[in-house]
DNA sequence: TTGACTTATTTTACATATAAATCTATTCAT
DNA sequence: ATGAATAGATTTATATGTAAAATAAGTCAA
């Protein structure tokens, strides 16, 4: 059975800014999915997971729980979970630390660097299909204007793609 | 402890359509946060019930669990989950199908229809508030931009904003 | 009608995420 | 040195999401 027609839409609360943000949304939304699937589907890692193994690839000392509950902007139990998971599938590697007897020291394992390196070069290929219709000039404007949008006054500080 | 510095990034995987991933996400998560925890601090509704309530809103008869899960772009068992913990809350009533005794039919309760419109102020709100620094222009060009992104060739096609 | 397929939904098992409580180890003022 | 406060990590409870299996009801060919 059909739903009816929607009921006309009198009290429209999609102002431009809402319209923005549905654009964002709608962006996210197809891409996202896209990324995690393919990296799933032909490496076996989530984009979680790859977002752990990126930090840890960039950081070949390792980095405590917390240090990647910040980078990655999780929660602490999150990491837990998340470092626990790429262990099991030996793709990341855990010991206590020298200094603090509190602390853990996350690193990539050889396996877990070469599957990383894997991903790395897939996460690029997506983007690039993704995105594959828009011109270079369009592509780098629209960038801009992104940037623009969360560097600017009352904005929380977004990542720093360091 | 304090991780080393970086080693240097030498296989730069971040080509353009990197960065331009990269600032969808963003302003993806400094904006979904937030709105996020605006509408559970000061309604109690998370995002994911506000989409389900929005689309109920939208149809005074209701939408089936399957016609909810298209609209939303999420799987049915989510859908039967997010409906759950709604009724639990009696801001939304299932019903068996009239015709199908297969389907039921989820509605927005008088309180529940409420608690939308007072969420769905709060929610033009919070974007109007994130994206205050903007001009109109900007904004509207941004919006633009990304709609020109997913309307395009091998693009699959985003939600209708109908 | 019966049996095979299809459809609508729920259930199960799991991954991912948070916040809050907890545990253990460190630090610091006295 | 001790005791209080702090800090690092894990655990617990819960929400959200998926995919796949299961359940139940409809449809349709023969």
């Amino acid at each position: 059975m059909m739903a009816r027609d929607p009921s006309p839409d009198t009290s429209d609360f999609r102002k431009d800014e809402t319209r923005l943000w549905l654009s964002v949304l709608d962006v996210y939304n197809v891409v996202y999915p896209e990324l995690n699937r393919q990296l799933k589907e032909r490496t076996g890692i989530s984009i979680s997971k790859f977002d752990v193994m990126a930090q840890l690839a960039r950081y070949p000392d390792g980095l405590s729980m917390g240090e990647l509950s910040t980078k990655l902007k999780v929660s602490n139990g999150n990491v837990s979970g998340l470092i626990n998971r790429l262990r099991k599938e030996e793709l990341v590697d855990k010991s206590m630390s020298a200094d603090d007897r509190r602390s853990f020291v996350a690193v990539l394992t050889p396996g877990g660097r070469q599957k990383f390196e894997e991903a790395a070069a897939l996460h690029a290929d997506v983007l690039a299909a993704c995105f594959l219709h828009l011109d270079r000039d369009r592509l780098a404007e629209t960038t801009a204007m992104l940037k623009s949008i969360i560097k600017t006054p009352s904005g929380k500080a977004p990542t720093e793609h360091d």
